[in-house]
DNA sequence: GCAAAAGTGTTATTGGTACACCCATGC
DNA sequence: GCATGGGTGTACCAATAACACTTTTGC
């Protein structure tokens, strides 16, 4: 019996993540044409022959954020045949972390629990990796929404941020430094209008 | 710019992983045609028009242990546009965990710490589907490997041969019993020359 | 001196780890 | 009675959780 295949389009599609305002936020480009022309969706794009699809997402990156080097990992692949109208294609589901101060432009970038209405079954994958970053939370994630140097306190937000908790300060200060994640520098914040923060690092 | 792209053959890949004889085992085949004439393979196989990965691969579970409906679960997408010498193929990997009670033939399992010399990337996939059980390791997993009622002993043996640890006894017990994840019955083993031990079952 | 955010210690509880002997059965 | 694997308790240490006030700065 001859197997019924056929083959198919394969595409990337990033959730691509950073902080800013106290927000967890992702990136979404709006369509400029059919089908859901108008509606936001996930950058992303087809593998090219010869690509994986690793190396077809870097490429997207590139376009959108510049040459810089940012933190992915594949998270699911979506294969409903009817996911896209055209012409069946599946995606693999990447999550991508950015620091808020590459971003040239914030305007593109929107509150991820404020989210509806995306092309395709973007909101799908949107939740799933809202709930994979929650899931696998640890401090080499984190890291890639901080600066080089931060105040501690900038990392506890971080964590809540991510996770929708809140933790104790001195707790949290106290675990992070005892558990060897974090070291203390000698610089201070400046011209702030309250008591100056020391910088922490994260150590290697 | 022209995008230049090409569609794909999507594939599903699945390692299916049961506890025999104390040793965490997966299904191979021998493939009969070449490429790769001779060598062994994981079960798997192409999705067919309109068949989601998960259903192509609940087909193909079917036609290898049966009817019946085992757990599984996608843990990442291989996409070397070289991984197939014949065309470009994309596979989805799955792990599949089953009891081995469930199994008629074991002649063709094979203990996953000695594996070598697989078709195409098919030790790769293995490598990276070993990880992942180990890194996932909860209850929910190891309950695929027991019976519906089980001595905690053979619990422990499950988790020790996944994680490739060893647990103390006592500590193990403790744990299970009050952490609520199994409640003991009322059952006795039979007919072995040892102390009888008593039956666990899962709590809901 | 007031507003704003940073920073700091102690106590109680919980969870984890280490450890060695007795028990029930078949033969 | 011996071989086999099943089953049990305690003490210590580490990690976590709960909790409120003082410090430093700019204006």
């Amino acid at each position: 019996m001859k197997d019924n295949y056929e083959k198919s389009r394969m595409a990337v599609d990033a959730v691509i993540f950073t902080i800013h305002e106290g927000k967890l936020k992702i990136l979404l480009h709006e369509r400029e044409k059919d089908p859901f022309k108008g509606k936001k969706e996930l950058p992303g794009g087809l593998l090219q022959i010869n690509e994986t699809a690793e190396q077809t997402l870097t490429r997207k990156i590139k376009e959108i954020v510049g040459a810089q080097e940012i933190f992915f990992q594949q998270f699911y692949t979506f294969t409903d045949p009817k996911r896209d109208p055209r012409d069946r294609t599946v995606s693999i589901g990447f999550i991508a972390l950015i620091n808020s101060s590459r971003i040239n432009d914030l305007s593109k970038w929107f509150d991820c629990n404020n989210i509806k209405d995306l092309a395709f079954d973007h909101k799908l994958i949107v939740d799933k990796a809202k709930e994979y970053l929650k899931s696998e939370i640890n401090s080499i994630i984190v890291k890639q929404f901080m600066s080089e140097q931060f105040p501690l306190n900038k990392l506890q937000e971080a964590y809540e941020i991510i996770e929708n908790v809140e933790y104790d300060n001195r707790n949290f200060r106290r675990q992070m430094i005892t558990s060897g994640i974090v070291k203390e520098t000698k610089k201070l914040e400046k011209s702030v209008s309250h008591r100056p923060a020391k910088f922490y690092k994260f150590k290697k």
